[in-house]
Parts: structure tokens; sequence; C-alpha cells
DNA sequence: GCAAAGTCTTTCATTCAGTGAAAATGCACT
DNA sequence: AGTGCATTTTCACTGAATGAAAGACTTTGC
């Protein structure tokens, strides 16, 4: 929040409302005035106006939480819509085929959002989350989109400090530049532990009909499954053919 | 919209995207300001905000859509999350059984609104989408809801004008008050034809830790299947399978 | 039970951001 | 090139927004 800097009612209200991305699920009044940098009464009237809407929900406990209104316009933008339907059916077999974890991310600025997740019973337990946004370099639906960005974006985001998540997080701006290459020419990446211990993310790009990187997809496994490579491939088809169904007439499954 | 009545800047603004959920997939400036029953320049102003927050995109045409960031809040929703990761496996349960659709709906207003929906690869195609609202009366999932809310709310849902789908659509107040007695009973809803020709669908609430029904669980298939009498069944333990995943202890599976 | 502290809600004089008709500009079609 | 329609810009005017402070409510600690 910009103190001292005219806003506009607008982005003050959409200011809150953004607040609960970041956040703990629910929120009491004062924390959200704290976190929106805004006085309290005027932090009270956006979140009335919120409520009434339907984007935001009084708990019981006095607190608010997102309500059900946003994502009932959020679910129509047209690029989800298409990108899930043409992936659902691709990442349940996935599901099928490893017994764990299935997810479909997008590139939001420097960050991958998750867009579609289901887990097997009993598979292993992620961080990651719908709607959440992880950082690209140490997760492989990140690794794989950032492979696709243009140079410029490549260079913007290797200035930014890389956090080290594990022992295994590669965060040598050299070293992830070789690897975005080497992804580049295999169409896939495979990203051990970086994030989190005793996980294997495999993923692979999701190209549009124009050829365009739009998504990446990935089969989130335990580590016991390490020399399982008929999971690569899985991915690998489930990549091309979400691209397909979304009218990718391009071949990258072999490299 | 209320015309020449003062309205905030706030309710304007959340005004202008709730027209999205009720159009076309993209809007033109003026049929925004038309539907929003605001002034030209007003409107742009509004647009304006929304596109610099995420809210909406700017297509090639110069029309409007909606954008992810909408979708990215309101995926936090509490409610949403904990009912769609209890939900997942068994709608997937269900996807496999039928072959078909299997979709997870709520009670918004005096509507359903398709919280998800999976469907096999060759499928029949459905008129419901994730995000979509339908009328209580003429779906499996609309029924089971309406016939588990307060007796109130089923009055006052029985004075609208129930609008007649097909020749199998039931809109006589009468008889659905007979039909919601029977489904209170049974637990369970089999709609045939009443949306759409050649579906049906069989739907059963799932229900939270307090026993309130907060959503429910269908399959909709050809009618082709009628016979198959084991779908009634996967329905049914679907639901409640993920009432028990809610932290539901009560039992409705045998009638 | 009571007092203190913390949180939420209301009030209203002041102000500043919002407004929209009209003009200007842009775009598509014939 | 001309026409019609859509979008963008301008700016005098105004009405909605503001937030400090008081009041009301709730929680916590003794």
């Amino acid at each position: 929040m910009l103190a001292g800097k005219t806003r506009s009612v607008s982005s003050k209200l959409l200011g809150v409302i953004e607040i609960f991305t970041a956040s703990d699920v629910a929120l009491s009044l004062s924390d959200i005035a704290r976190k929106s940098d805004l006085p309290l009464a005027t932090t009270l009237r956006f979140v009335r106006e919120w409520v009434a809407w339907g984007g935001l929900i009084r708990l019981d406990d006095g607190r608010y939480a997102v309500g059900t209104r946003l994502w009932e316009v959020g679910v129509q933008a047209p690029s989800l819509q298409s990108l899930r339907n043409a992936a659902l059916p691709f990442l349940d077999d996935l599901l099928v085929g490893t017994r764990q974890n299935a997810q479909l991310a997008i590139l939001q600025g420097f960050e991958t959002l998750y867009v579609e997740k289901i887990s097997a019973r009993n598979s292993t337990v992620l961080m990651s989350r719908v709607g959440m946004r992880l950082p690209l370099h140490a997760t492989g639906v990140g690794l794989v989109l950032l492979a696709n960005s243009g140079q410029n974006y490549i260079d913007e985001y290797l200035e930014l400090p890389l956090k080290k998540y594990t022992a295994c997080t590669v965060v040598d701006p050299r070293q992830v530049r070789q690897r975005l290459a080497s992804i580049r020419v295999t169409g896939f990446v495979r990203a051990e532990e970086e994030l989190h211990s005793g996980v294997i993310s495999l993923a692979a790009p999701v190209h549009d009909r124009s050829g365009r990187t739009v998504a990446a997809i990935s089969a989130v496994v335990s580590v016991e499954q390490r020399n399982d490579r008929s999971l690569d491939m899985m991915v690998r088809v489930a990549g091309l053919g979400v691209s397909r169904a979304l009218g990718f007439r391009g071949s990258r499954v072999a490299p």
C-alpha cells in the first residue's frame, strides 16, 4: 500500500480483498485495516461493501473470510475455463497412473499459480493448493514455465534473490540458466526435493494453438517412486494431450 | 441496477464485474455500460480499474473478459476449499463408475451453483458448467438442496414462476412439495430429462459436521443407462463419503 | 464480579475524488 | 473519402468518501 499517495476508491476496495490471497483464511477487521494500511472506519466501510456483495462473509467469531461470489465470477474467465476443461481428463489420467498428485499451473507475475490439483487417497501431502502461488525456480511447473518464457523475463527473474528451500534447491543463476536451456530442449523437468523433502515433481509444458506455453502440468510423487521412469512419459503425454486439446499442432514428446 | 438511486462507488464497481456471470464470455465497453446502466465514461473508468487489478483483461478485438485474479482470490474461500477437497476423490469415483459426468453444487440465492464438474471422455454433453447457476426444481442437485432447505425457503421458492424446460419438468407446486418430501425420506433423487432431453441426473446430499446440507453431489448420465440401478448406490455412497470427510456422523444411505 | 484493554461501530464537518455531457479521436465498412 | 458507431478525453460541478473521536461491545486478567 502506498501511504500518502492518492488512491481511488476502487483501488482501495480491491486492495482490501487482495489481502486474502496472502493471509490466513479468516481475518478480523483490525487485521484487515492493518494489512490494508487504511483507517478502521474506512476499512469497515469497504468490508461491508464486500460482504453486501458476497465477496466476503462474516464468520461466527466476527472474523471475515472470502465468500463464494468472487469465485463465481472468477471462474468465468475464458482462459481458465478452456484450460481446465482441456486438462481435466489428462490430470485424471495422471492421477490414475501415479496414485499421487496431479497439478496444473500457470504463470502469474513472477510466480506460478496453481489452477487445479487433484490428489489420490493416501497420496503424499503437498504444500501447494489450488489458488496458491509458489516460486518458479523451486517447482517443476515453475521451471517449465520459466524455461519457456522470454529471455528478458528470465533475466529479470534471475535478478531476484532466489530462496533456497531445501539442500536440493538450485538457486545459482548460472546453474538455473543451464537447467532452463536443458528443459527447453527436452521439454520436461524433474525437480527432486527442491521445495519440500520427500517429493519429486515431474512437469511438462502445455501449449496453446499458437505454440505459446500457457500452462504446465505435473505429477508430484513420493521419492520412493524415484525409479519409476514410466511416470516421466505419463507427464509428457499428458502435457501433449492438453496441448492438443487446446489446438496445438506441434510435437514435443520425444527428446 | 437502480436507476436514479444513489449508489456507492464500490457497489458500482462490483456491479460492473457482476455482469460477467450472466453474460457472454467477452463484452465491449458499450455492452458493459448498457448492462450496468452507467454512462460510458463512468463505465470506462471502472473497467480500467478492473483491468489494472487483473479482474478483467482486454482481448485483441477490444472486448473485455474476466481475468484470473478474481478466481485466485475467490478460490481462497474456506467453504469452497474444504468442500472441494472433500468431494474430489468421490467425484472421481463417480466418474470412473459412470463413465459420464460428476458434479458438485451448492445453494446460492434461489438457484444451484455448480462448484465442480468432471466429465469422462465421450460423455454426454451437459448444459451445466462450473460457475453456472441453474434452477433448483429442474436439476437433481437443485431438488436435493431444496428438499433439505427450511420450509420458509421452500414456500418462497415455490411462489416463483417455475419454468418448464421439457415435457418432464415438474413445475406444479403441489407435486414439487410431494417430491421434496419423498427426497427428504429417501435422501436421493433421480431427475429424468427435466432440464434437457436425454440425460438423467442422480443426486444425493452432502452434510457437514453439524448435519446441515451444504452441497449436493450428482452423476449425470445418458438415458440409455436408465436401468443401471447400481448408479443410484454409487451416488448415495459418494454423498455419504463426502459428508463423512466433512465430519458428518449421521447415516443416510439406506432408505 | 469488576476493571482494563482491545475491538468494533457510529457520527459528522470537511474535502476531495467521482461524475457524465459533450467534444475529440479511432475504427470499420461501403 | 464519407459515414456511422465505438471508444477516449476533458473539466466544471457535486456528491460520495473520509477518518478522528466518541460510543458501544467483547474479551481478558485478577
